[in-house]
DNA sequence: CCGCTAATGATGACACGTCAACAACAATCG
DNA sequence: CGATTGTTGTTGACGTGTCATCATTAGCGG
């Protein structure tokens, strides 16, 4: 562990450009999101498949592990979401300890309302400025380096 | 803007996956580094430059512009580190305004231990994985992206 | 059935980021 | 010079994410 192998001049320029990318796309999407619909991208995690399940009714855990949340960080969220009025939590008739989630109304129309918007900022901002052989260089480079994560973490 | 171009599979696959990457790598390299180094991406981000300025001194509008970060934020994680001896302020002599940053003994002792390990992560988890040519697609990619980001802005 | 272990959520403490309001000083222009 | 405007930094409020801890209940082996 001594040597490290330092990036070289085109690994450092890509790596800036990674780390400039998730910042500047990342924050500007989350921000028209906001502006647009009054949604962050937090909700909007936790909407999607809450709108698309039958009832728009969602075991907790089933829609942490949707997600890739952890149990704190859904529970928090959840939270902040009951008290504007975007979920209700009911209690899990299966299984005592569970909890079930449910999209009001109000949130139903508002991720109803932000998607299209949402969708078309990726479109403009990302896609528009790629290729087709570049949009499956990417999706293949992608694959590659989460596959190997998620090998390195089991 | 009625009708949103949906994205077709291929984006969708792609997208998931550029989604997928921000979280997990970016996250696994965050943790890795605070546990080898006790340094947070964001502590590493400001020592760095810090360390590589005559004098480990630098003005913190100059900091702050370098590594893309406004007054508050930077402010804020200023007063942190500076409660953990990693850096410390010094008035301005040219502009009264002003603030000089200073890092600490004990900041450049932690910015270089952690700095190999940390290299060394990105190589493994991301440079390994990649080819030289999807090495030049990707920076070329997040080059254009990038740019129009830019222009869209201004 | 009893008692242990695992699963499920909730909570509090804290780190981090954004936003709006503010204070202090510089620069500029009449 | 004096007033106005712009720059620089700080602060408080709040949303967000992680971690450790706790309470409740399910599941399971005696």
């Amino acid at each position: 562990m001594a040597k490290p192998r330092w990036l070289d001049e085109r690994q450092q320029h890509l790596w800036q450009g990674y780390l400039h990318l998730n910042q500047d796309l990342y924050a500007l999407l989350e921000q028209e999101l906001v502006r647009q619909s009054g949604l962050s991208g937090a909700d909007y995690k936790v909407l999607h498949p809450l709108s698309e399940a039958p009832g728009g009714l969602l075991r907790a855990r089933d829609l942490g592990s949707e997600i890739g949340w952890d149990r704190s960080r859904l529970s928090h969220h959840l939270s902040r979401m009951e008290k504007r009025g975007l979920v209700t939590r009911e209690e899990c008739a299966e299984d005592a300890r569970g909890l079930m989630v449910r999209v009001t109304k109000a949130g139903r129309r508002a991720i109803e309302a932000a998607a299209p918007a949402h969708v078309a900022a990726v479109q403009r901002y990302f896609f528009d400025q790629l290729s087709k052989d570049e949009v499956e260089t990417l999706a293949a480079v992608f694959d590659r380096v989460l596959d190997n994560l998620k090998r390195d973490k089991a």
